[in-house]
DNA sequence: GTAGGAATTGCAAACGTTTGCAAGAAACTC
DNA sequence: GAGTTTCTTGCAAACGTTTGCAATTCCTAC
């Protein structure tokens, strides 16, 4: 059986003080002498005394945990981005005593409704959100109840006052562009998915406006989307792209996955990357740098990132009126071997 | 401002009756009358009640959360390892309404004072415990203490009363073997670490074990352990290994990233896989599909391991005095390009 | 009509903490 | 030495539940 762990109680007794002093000791507040404060110190590290954090939630009403919903995912849907994120979220949490807690949706079960509970049964203090998408509901939801939130990515309305850390990958793709483009590239191809989330919009946006600056009229874009993120949809949709007339020189993928298939769908059209195509990723998964010729993409930083969405939402905790946070972080460009210059010949103009 | 959310006493008041009859009705405490619950569960719905955890915990002492500790990790290690098994570990959970709850170590901090911390302050009602070591301590503390808590991995001491679930990946390396050698090889390579972590140890005995029931005295097995888990000092140890004179015409990694490194080493000493040298991995991670010719490994079932080992911690969590519960999973063999009957000529023989 | 029992409800304590307020002790001021 | 201030401590309420026990009401049986 358990021994149950000392309590307050126990130590005033031991002590023959009262509770409440022994509790100010523990605070640390300048009203108790500080001969009592140290005697108070020394038999709770004699009992191992640790506070009961379900009594101080009641009291304070502050539960001391960040939530976050772990997102439901398809039987065999892997990466990396949630370790990291979530290892990064916990560094940025811990330096200010705040835990991490974790929901999970049960099948039938909507991610709202668990963020409902999760927040009315006063889990959670705040919450992080994720795959921010379009019309989130989730946010929805958070905005109206007034509780602090800090979301990974962006909503589309830039206006809207949220408290947000996105990766700028809209300004990524347009990079990636210019580097292309410098190489010779003229047509261009970019494999999206047809999905909700809010990145995608940004980065083809950026995508554009780049091209857009650029000027140059004999710059062509195509984009192919698959209806989600299915691998045999994007082999697909990449092998139409690739087998056509005026085929793209250069493919942009939404993510590193997608770029990944990329790869492969090139090499089943027997294209060689990058003589005949050049391919660009973002997220740089591991796998990235394994899969020949080596994905040249971008680093998102997702651990760092989330290390400071924690910091941002213990801020949103505190301050619940002031203005809400918004950081946009440069991702890096791993140059690895999967660009190069446009290739020569009739495929280009 | 966040409106608070409902309590019973505002329920109470507003049916006119006593906060116990509507815990109690709630509840679905037979001795509450029909008529009486169905008018309390008609409030709560309109109310949106939820119950406050942190009350129901002070008088249950039950958290009715399951604690994990984040591994401390280096400032570049990825895998998806984290990713997997905290989504299936949530699932298994979540099945019976039980939450995760992660904690992070600071620093300077050992992961054994934050299991202490969390344990004692009521926040989990048991653990999960990975990356099981020789002597653990958390183990240790935790059998003292009598906590609640599953193991993914096992300790050496077999007879140990403990409760945990791991993958079979001593008798993995041994079918390994078996494979390799049906296809000719007869001079074996390990890469190992050197790590406190028990897995080591499981997989080099099933390894052994396999070659001694085999009864060939031609067989050969080399052993290099780099110093830990450092891409460098790997493929170091990689290197030194496959120039040998008789060097080994297939090496089994310790897990896949050091498989994976092996692929590298080979290129840079200017062996082909698999026609000079199998290669055999451990845990499937993505990139091992990526990587040319494909690592032929073994699929450690990540998630539905953690799903299981979350519904074997809320039995022992629910019938503590029990027999420990103990379970060994098969890992499926993952045929993929980098193994092949070993090579003719002065290297065999 | 009354005793006995069953069904239903309420009272109040308990869980372990924090904190406003008041009380006591000590130290100063004149 | 009385009045005042400053330190230090204790009392008790509060947070929102659950639950043992007592109280009330309503039947049923004689």
């Amino acid at each position: 059986m358990a021994q149950r762990s000392s309590t307050l109680k126990v130590l005033a007794e031991h002590l023959g003080i009262s509770i409440a002093t022994v509790s100010r000791a523990l605070a640390g507040n300048p009203t108790v002498a500080e001969q009592t404060r140290e005697r108070v110190a020394k038999a709770a590290r004699a009992h191992g005394y640790v506070p009961n954090v379900a009594a101080r939630q009641l009291v304070s009403g502050r539960s001391g945990f960040a939530g976050f919903i772990l997102p439901v995912r398809g039987p065999s849907f892997v990466d990396s981005y949630l370790g990291e994120f979530l290892t990064g979220l916990g560094e940025g949490l811990v330096e200010h005593g705040v835990d991490l807690f974790l929901a999970t949706s049960q099948p039938g079960q909507s991610e709202l409704s668990v963020l409902r509970h999760v927040i009315e049964s006063g889990r959670a203090d705040g919450v992080v959100v994720t795959r921010v998408a379009e019309d989130d509901e989730r946010v929805a939801y958070l905005r109206k109840r007034g509780v602090p939130f800090v979301m990974h990515g962006r909503l589309l309305d830039e206006d809207a006052p949220v408290s947000w850390l996105d990766t700028d990958s809209g300004t990524a793709f347009g990079e990636a562009f210019e580097m292309l483009y410098d190489l010779g590239h003229r047509r261009f191809g970019l494999v999206s998915i047809t999905d909700r989330m809010t990145f995608r919009h940004l980065r083809e946006r950026g995508l554009r406006q780049a091209i857009a600056r650029r000027g140059d009229d004999t710059v062509e874009l195509e984009v192919v989307a698959a209806p989600r993120f299915d691998r045999g949809a994007i082999v697909d949709a990449v092998g139409e792209l690739l087998t056509r007339p005026r085929r793209p020189t250069a493919v942009i993928g939404l993510f590193d996955e997608v770029a990944l298939l990329v790869l492969e769908g090139a090499a089943r059209a027997g294209l060689k990357v990058p003589e005949d195509l050049s391919v660009v990723g973002f997220d740089n998964v591991a796998a990235s740098g394994y899969a020949p010729p080596g994905l040249t993409t971008f680093d998102a930083g997702t651990r760092s990132s989330a290390r400071e969405i924690g910091r941002m939402l213990i801020s949103v905790i505190d301050n619940r009126n002031e203005a809400p946070l918004q950081r946009l972080v440069r991702p890096e460009l791993v140059l690895r071997g999967s660009h190069g210059p446009a290739p020569f010949g009739p495929l280009v103009r």
